[in-house]
DNA sequence: CCCAGGTGAGACAGTGATGTCTCATTCCCG
DNA sequence: CGGGAATGAGACATCACTGTCTCACCTGGG
C-alpha cells in the first residue's frame, strides 16, 4: 500500500510549522509512517524541506489563480488573496523562517514569481489610485507575508481565533490601525 | 582581560540573527574569542540564547521606557516606539522565531511585560478614538513585532533600506496600504 | 496458494556539534 | 618584577541525528 506522498507532506508541514527543529524520527511518527519509510521517500531531511518549499509555492501559486488578482479593485483582490491563502498560512509561516537557511543559494524561482505577482498587485493598486504611494510594493509584499506568519503563528499559540484571520490580516494591511477619520464637512 | 559579554552577546546576535543555526565555534568567531571562553561565559549554547532573550528583553523594555508610551497621542507613542526599538529589531526577528523552541515551556515573564505594555498603547489609543476598535490590542501587539521582523529581514537581505525602516513599518502600521480618502466636500 | 512489492522495526556506522579538560600564553595588577 | 587570572588552542569523550542496511511481516494480485 503506497504511502500517499502528498498526506505525508501534509503531516510534515503541520509538524514543522510549530517545531521547526523537529527530527526525521518525529516528523515520521506525526505522518504517521516509519522513518525508514519517510526515507524512501524522501532522500533526505533536506529534500523534504524542499519538497515542502515546492508544495508551498504551489499552494501559494494556486491561490494567486483562485484570487483572480486582475480582476476588481485591488483591495477587493487583497482580500481575496488573503482569503485563498489562509490554508497554507502555517506552511508558509514555517517556510518564512526556514529560507533564512538559503541564504548562501540562489531563491527558489517560484518565490520570486510570487513576489512578482503580489508585488504586482499592488503596484496595480497605487497605479489606480487606491493604495498609497509612499511605501514600495515590494515592501507591502513582505509585510502581507509578514503578517500571514505572524497570523498563522497567533493562532497556532492559541492567542486569536482562526475565524478573526481573514479580517484582522487584510484590515491592518490596508486601513491600518487608525481609526479613518469621520467624513467631515468642516 | 575580561571578556565584556555585553560585546560578546552583541556580536551572537549579529551573527544569529541572519543565521540562526550557527554553531557556537561560529558564534565565538564572530564574537572574536575562541569557544573555550564562550563556554567560560555561557554554559551552552541554551544559556546563550537565554542571555539573548534576556538582552533582547531588556533592549524593548529600555526602548518602550524612553518611548514614553503614556504621553501624548497614542499615534506618536508607537512613532516613538518602533524609533527606539529598531536598534533591536534583528535581534528580536531572531527571538520571535527561536521562541518557537520553548513551547514545551513557560514563556519568559519579561515577554509578558513588554507584551502587556505594548497592548497597553494600543487599548489607550482605542480608548481616546485614535485607533479603530475592530482590531484588538494583542494582534496589533503581535503585528507590531511582525513587521519589526519582516523590516529587520528585508533591510538585512538587502531589499530595503535602513533609512525607510521606521516609515515603511509605522505608516503601514498605523494607516495600512489603503491611500486615504482626500477630504471631500461632496 | 505463492510471490512480489511495500512497509515497520531495529541495528549500524558516520558525522557534526557539544561540553569538558589540559596546557601554554598573555596581560593586568600589586 | 612576580603572581594570578583570563584567554587561546586543541584534544577528548559524548551525544543526537542522519543515512543505510537487513530482516520480518503483511497485503494484494496472479
Amino acid at each position: 500500500m503506497a504511502v500517499d506522498r502528498e498526506q505525508v507532506l501534509r503531516g510534515a508541514a503541520a509538524l514543522l510549522t510549530h517545531k521547526s527543529t523537529a527530527t526525521m524520527d518525529e516528523v515520521a511518527k506525526a505522518a504517521g509512517i516509519s522513518r525508514a519509510t519517510l526515507h524512501r521517500h524522501f532522500a533526505g531531511r533536506d529534500a523534504l524541506v524542499r519538497a515542502l518549499e515546492a508544495l508551498g509555492i504551489a499552494e501559494c501559486e494556486s491561490a494567486l489563480d483562485t484570487a483572480r488578482l486582475d480582476e476588481g479593485p485591488a483591495r477587493d483582490a487583497v482580500r481575496r488573496l488573503v482569503r485563498e491563502i489562509e490554508p497554507a498560512a502555517g506552511l508558509l509561516a514555517f517556510l518564512y523562517t526556514e529560507n533564512q537557511l538559503f541564504e548562501g543559494e540562489e531563491q527558489h524561482q517560484g518565490w520570486t514569481r510570487i513576489d512578482e505577482r503580489v508585488s504586482g498587485l499592488f503596484r496595480r493598486g497605487q497605479l489606480s489610485g487606491e493604495f498609497r504611494i509612499d511605501l514600495t510594493p515590494a515592501w507591502l509584499s513582505e509585510a502581507l507575508f509578514g503578517l500571514l506568519a505572524s497570523g498563522a503563528w497567533m493562532v497556532q499559540c492559541g492567542r486569536g481565533a482562526p475565524k478573526d484571520f481573514q479580517h484582522m490580516i487584510v484590515e491592518l494591511l490596508l486601513g491600518g490601525a487608525l481609526r479613518p477619520p469621520a467624513p467631515q464637512d468642516g
